[in-house]
DNA sequence: TTAAATCATACTATTTTAGTAGGAATTGAA
DNA sequence: TTCAATTCCTACTAAAATAGTATGATTTAA
């Protein structure tokens, strides 16, 4: 079980554009700056983008940056905009019903730690990553 | 990103043997009471005998119980067993060396968090899980 | 008009997950 | 001694998720 590297792309976008301020960004000059392939970052980005978390301009000269200050965006926002936010305990979420709850030995343990990630990624900010205070 | 079937059936064969005693339960049984394919679950249960969490005795009669008391299992040792232990930077750990890992903006927070889950698992005990006491 | 850029969507290769399958070896009991 | 219950061993496979690739339309500054 690890992050996607979708997820830590998301992230790491996020971070090389509150380091740029109101600059704009290219998906060229991101793709560069992080290693991570150019159209696959523009379908990340496009979802940031929906989700009003970034901003973009289209045409020549045109590129993204955030909407929002750093201090303004949690860890966990960013990763649940592409879906990649940890949900240990999918069996209790949402539509998920479980024949077998009643005898689970485990389920509390996962809830638990779900908390827990939660908790921390909710609070940890881009402006944190930027400072790396983690 | 989710805990596998594979490490939450570890650990639900684990609080069932905890709750079993010295009593030796098998593979059917194990299979009936927490709806595991029979199969996979042979598979999982044998991981856990070669790394000497669980004695199994063969043959008629035969089946598994514990080596230790609940109370001195971990559930990151369970986990660590399957392989389903979260590890959520693996660019980090072992081989792994990243081009980039110097421009990387992320790293910290995964580290953190790694940190943080494995040691929620590491204290929490089976016996806690037999508590539900999480 | 052109070039630089985002937007939209479909496709695909690889890897991981979650099993399934078949049989060998062991052992208690009839 | 034979049989049935059981674990042990290993190979195989179907399905899903992941991580991209590919193509082209649309927008806009110069």
């Amino acid at each position: 079980m690890k992050i996607s590297s979708k997820g830590r792309y998301a992230v790491e976008i996020m971070v090389e554009l509150a380091k740029s301020g109101q600059e704009l960004v290219s998906v060229a000059s991101l793709s560069a700056r992080q290693n991570i392939p150019p159209k696959y970052l523009e379908q990340i980005i496009n979802k940031l983008v929906k989700a009003n978390k970034v901003a973009s301009v289209r045409g020549a000269g045109g590129g993204y940056r955030l909407t929002k200050k750093p201090k303004d965006y949690s860890i966990a926002e960013i990763l649940l905009v592409t879906g990649d936010m940890p949900d240990l305990a999918p069996c209790l979420s949402s539509d998920a019903t479980c024949p077998k709850k009643a005898e689970c030995n485990s389920i509390g343990c996962w809830e638990t730690l779900n908390a827990l990630i939660y908790n921390y990624l909710s609070k940890l900010t881009l402006q944190n990553l930027v400072d790396k205070s983690y």
